[in-house]
DNA sequence: ACTGCAACTTGCACTCACTGCAAGAATAGT
DNA sequence: ACTATTCTTGCAGTGAGTGCAAGTTGCAGT
């Protein structure tokens, strides 16, 4: 069961049907000719929009390309680690989160997994995609600071969030290493093994 | 001892002294009147250059900013860490490397520490930032793939990597918090500290 | 169906970051 | 002093991104 009920009028779903159209142009174009011989008035009208109005679905040319939109956690999962749950042991917590992250962040497989292939041909793509997964780390951080009041914990913010943000790097990375197999939080307790193993190197 | 010894001929100083001129400006005319409020034109001449001559020291207004350059690390630390020292031990190898490339990445103190409050004050320049510690950390691994010859570990550069840019950040957040005493590098235990409480939970 | 409303799209005009190129100035080596 | 090299600069151009105001489209109530 989906967490977000599907759009039923015709605005919400027009809004998703543009989105999308705009990302898989952008993806498909730069695929084909590179981040740097594609403009952004191409992209759009490829999507059949003009170029203003891409700019009312992205911020930049890089954004839709990767398909980055607002980050919305599952509330279920937000509500049971900001009150202190689901186990209470903080590292264990702190995957159950990172997986809630992993899941809402890729709502189309396919759709992220084009764009981490082109995160590896296209560079400067990286700077836009390290620049969202700090928005994450912050959400994460809030949602800490939150969880203090319930849980009180002697590490600081900061650095559980960096490494929740590790954690969660690091599965997406070895989800691509697998070939993409299954989905990216099934490498989650791999990540933290290895975290594991070289702290206590 | 510095470990790059300061120029000789006027062309290297020249170049060193415009560089600096240009960091000054953009960091004093965007503290005055926000990033979005200066452009480059204005930097330029403010730093007696040209438009053009700008973009021949930086990529983007932004890079000016913080003053983002080439990250050369001390080639003795470099050498010792590939040869699998100064330890052997990969956390404490770790906390050294990081420690070098600390020192490296800041020399000049009031311009770092005028970089991390403009940070704070222009979320848009996080971006970069943390783009370009990316880079530090990219090059964190290919540091790591040389030193495996000599000494091998069970874990993978990714996440090796990870955490040297994780203690990288943190002990320059906790520096900032110490409202920068001394340099970041002395901050360096307690992040790792940090880490292995939240590890050991 | 009619109407008024709000949301969304679009064209237009504009600013400015950034680039390639070619000419000119400064500097280093001999 | 001569020359090769390196660096600066102006110029002309591309294209990202923005504010605004005018249209268009779907929505709700009557």
């Amino acid at each position: 069961m989906p967490t977000s009920t599907p759009p039923q009028n015709a605005r919400e779903r027009q809004k998703r049907e543009r989105r999308l159209a705009l990302i898989e142009a952008a993806q498909r174009l730069v695929g084909e000719r590179g981040l740097d011989d594609v403009t952004v008035e191409e992209i759009s009208f490829a999507a059949g929009l003009s170029t203003r109005t891409f700019f009312n679905y992205f911020d930049s040319k890089d954004d839709a390309v990767l398909g980055i939109q607002e980050i919305d956690l599952d509330p279920e999962v937000r509500a049971q680690f900001v009150s202190g749950g689901p186990t209470g042991r903080l590292m264990t917590d702190l995957e159950a989160l990172v997986a809630g992250f992993l899941k809402d962040a890729a709502p189309n497989i396919e759709q992220v997994e084009r764009a981490m292939r082109l995160l590896t041909s296209e560079p400067r793509l990286m700077q836009r995609h390290v620049a969202w997964h700090q928005r994450v780390v912050g959400e994460f951080e809030e949602l800490l600071s939150e969880r203090r009041k319930a849980r009180p914990s002697p590490v600081d913010d900061d650095t559980i969030g960096m490494v929740a943000g590790l954690l969660m790097r690091s599965s997406a990375l070895a989800w691509a290493r697998s070939g993409y197999e299954g989905d990216a939080a099934t490498h989650l307790p791999e990540a933290v093994a290895q975290l594991r193993l070289l702290l206590d190197d």
